[in-house]
DNA sequence: ATAATTATGTAAACTTCTTACATCGTTTTG
DNA sequence: CAAAACGATGTAAGAAGTTTACATAATTAT
């Protein structure tokens, strides 16, 4: 079931089960897999210091049926977007070079995630949200961003929604939850104290408990129903995260669900709202 | 040579100059682009009813080494044809649908903004807030999460930073600018009156109006430096904004872009940062 | 320590591709 | 109108690249 986007980023992630020579093959051809489209077998092997066979059932090993095709299969891979496989940046990269990597590195995040949807999860989740009297988002440092955009996702919803960074109120308020309440927690790592308790004491009352975060985390076994999020982080402390891009993401199908459920009487609604702003932009006519 | 889009249109385009038996070529490859791709030359020839040389020929008059080179362009050619797809979500979309829809939106957004970085307008962000004595993000609606997490990644610098989605605030930090100070707007259209007006504020300081925003809007007229977001938006209305997640991952590029004008020495201060936070969690091992 | 298992390399067989050259058909020209 | 010249195509041999079978080395388990 681990279907990875492409060909680069499946080689990437299986980095760790590889055998020696299998390590020193893949790291030759991440290293430049345009070239490997392009190299011989022989050229490949010697590049790698390695001999032809243990390229050939490298190529086996992923899916080809022998060096040909897999240099087919890169190449499509490589076609079809994504160059650099969470290359680190490094402070030799120029102006041309780190912009690209990091949105490489998004991009295939959203790629693994992408294959890897929680279905299940997102289909209570959005039972949960779709017939909320109220939605309550928190998270701290970085997630509180992210609760902060599903904020204004929410309330168009036509549901009271409250976003707070405060961990007092936090807890005031999972303590007062009751049913009907929707408390949602976003949290990278899952394993944030003060988030837990309050998911803690909003779990003894009558309200739910949805999270957004990582598997197996102190966070997600709180939670009525978790959504989770593999912690792809790169460990590099200067290197932003590309796990709230997924997790806003994951916030717009939540959001998406929910006014699919709604039914198409209420687009508009949805329409009023965007009308409203119109008065406060300056006319495109200009 | 007309440089043509794709090595198939231009195998088609090509159809009327070619042989005889090139043509057959020609015809046996458009019939199945796939096939031929995973294709010998010998199964290729004979399915055209010609001789392998005819079409080795074939392929280096489209300007290819040889068989296997035209075979990894033709694969070339196929995948990247596939790309920058954008689906509307619709009613009738299922659990399986629409949350795909909404992952490869936001990815090809990426990917077609990975292709058209600014990158003269980020190195002079950078250049700019890398020097700035105080940072001051703006945005409203949407973009003051987008805001949110700037300040989020800006303050490791070391570096006094704000935001602010108040108005009145804006208004009045904007007219007290001095040297030093970046102002940092964030809009999606780059026409909303009050973040326009709060950035001719700015300007009439000494401080610098730093903008990331739709090209040629007003607000961008108001900045020393804009970093264009293109308005790819879809315009239906329930469907959730794929720019924001251009305009986070360009601040990302930004904040990545200060860390290596930095240096490595800068790192264990990040270090520093990170490993604050350590206390605040549940340890990894439960 | 020894056996079993797995990983890797060697060498030969095999497939695929390319090149050199021969043949055929067509066009050009005396 | 024939003969030469040219271009197109195929044949066959050779070169390059790939795969397989097997042997050896390394690793792991007993």
């Amino acid at each position: 079931m681990t279907n990875e986007p492409n060909l680069l980023t499946s080689i990437n992630s299986a980095l760790p089960k590889l055998s020696k020579s299998e390590v020193k093959v893949a790291e030759a051809i991440l290293a430049d897999p345009e070239e490997a489209t392009r190299s011989s077998i022989g050229t490949l092997a010697s590049k790698a210091g390695v001999s032809e066979p243990s390229v050939n059932r490298f190529c086996k090993r992923f899916g080809a049926t022998g060096f040909p095709d897999f240099k087919l299969k890169l190449a499509t891979a490589l076609a079809s977007g994504v160059r650099y496989i969470s290359r680190a940046v490094d402070f030799e990269d120029d102006l041309e070079t780190y912009p690209r990597k990091l949105f490489d590195n998004t991009i295939s995040a959203l790629m693994v995630a992408r294959d890897h949807l929680p279905h299940a999860a997102i289909a209570r989740a959005v039972d949960y949200l779709a017939q909320a009297r109220r939605i309550h988002f928190f998270g701290l440092g970085t997630s509180s961003a992210v609760a902060k955009d599903a904020e204004h996702k929410f309330f168009r919803f036509n549901v009271p929604v409250s976003t707070h960074e405060d961990p007092l109120m936090q807890r005031m308020l999972a303590a007062s939850g009751s049913v009907g309440d929707v408390f949602f927690f976003i949290s990278n790592t899952g394993r944030t104290k003060v988030l837990v308790e309050a998911a803690e004491l909003a779990r003894k009352t009558e309200a739910t408990v949805v999270s957004l975060t990582a598997p197996n985390s102190p966070l997600a076994r709180q939670s009525h129903c978790t959504i989770e999020v593999g912690i792809t982080e790169n460990t590099d402390d200067y290197l932003p995260m590309t796990s709230r891009i997924v997790q806003l993401v994951l916030l717009d199908v939540l959001a998406t669900g929910v006014t699919l459920r709604r039914g198409e009487g209420f687009l508009p609604h949805l329409a009023r709202i965007k009308e409203s702003l119109r008065d406060t932009r300056y006319s495109t006519e200009d």
